[in-house]
DNA sequence: TCCCTTACGATACTTTAGGTAAGTAATGAT
DNA sequence: ATCATTACTTACCTAAAGTATCGTAAGGGA
């Protein structure tokens, strides 16, 4: 058995899951792991995502420990989103996704280039 | 750009992530690797599920070509479900995500063997 | 004859995720 | 004096997902 914040989880995987369970936290940290960004780049980056849906994602995430939040003293404001460490170390699975991905559209859709 | 049944997408993670961004897709494809199953033992394996949304999940599993759905003319009803070769394809995804978990567990949380 | 079994389907209800649109604070630029 | 900018917050609404419960077919066993 598995605990994290009180709550069970019986396989490591489920663990993983609740990280990724929702249509955009993998997209932020997809973003994260090209660069550091602000809130307004992010935004850009995935911009079919809703201010408010992305402040939830990332305090969710922050609270999780997979991404750091820096605030700079200035005005406009300045908030600056990284991953931590062990957020880092989510590329290998993201890597795997992105194969996979590959793979199944080369069987099941079609990939245009451009 | 990825085109699977007219749906686009920008990356193949997230043609990956359309498979798995669900609470329970992850878990029913985690116990047709160890077996096939019928579907009274997938409900077993996953036991908070509900039948209703275990029949969903294996519909779209089934449509989205990850498993097989094979009917037995028997009484009582026999159906077993399996991978296709794309679906067990996802292994070194699974295996990533399990083994990433338990890092992030060691970090965040604690595990408890028993 | 009645109950048991499996794999669902139908129905009704509740929960939750996410969208839109508006507002806010603080300051520098015009 | 007003506007633009950034990173949010708040209120409201809808659609999708999930739950619980009942029904059903079809044959075998008591």
């Amino acid at each position: 058995m598995y605990y994290v914040n009180d709550k069970e989880y019986e396989c490591s995987v489920s663990v993983t899951m609740d990280i990724f369970n929702d249509r955009w936290k993998l997209a932020v940290i997809w973003y994260l792991l090209e660069n550091d960004k602000r809130f307004k780049e992010l935004s850009e980056d995935i911009n079919a995502i809703s201010q408010k849906t992305l402040t939830i994602k990332l305090k969710e995430l922050e609270e999780k420990n997979i991404i750091k939040r820096e605030v700079f003293a200035e005005v406009p404001p300045k908030v600056v989103y990284s991953l931590t460490p062990i957020g880092r170390k989510l590329k290998p699975v993201l890597k795997e996704m992105f194969e996979w991905g590959i793979q199944y559209v080369k069987e099941n859709g079609k990939i245009d280039n451009k």
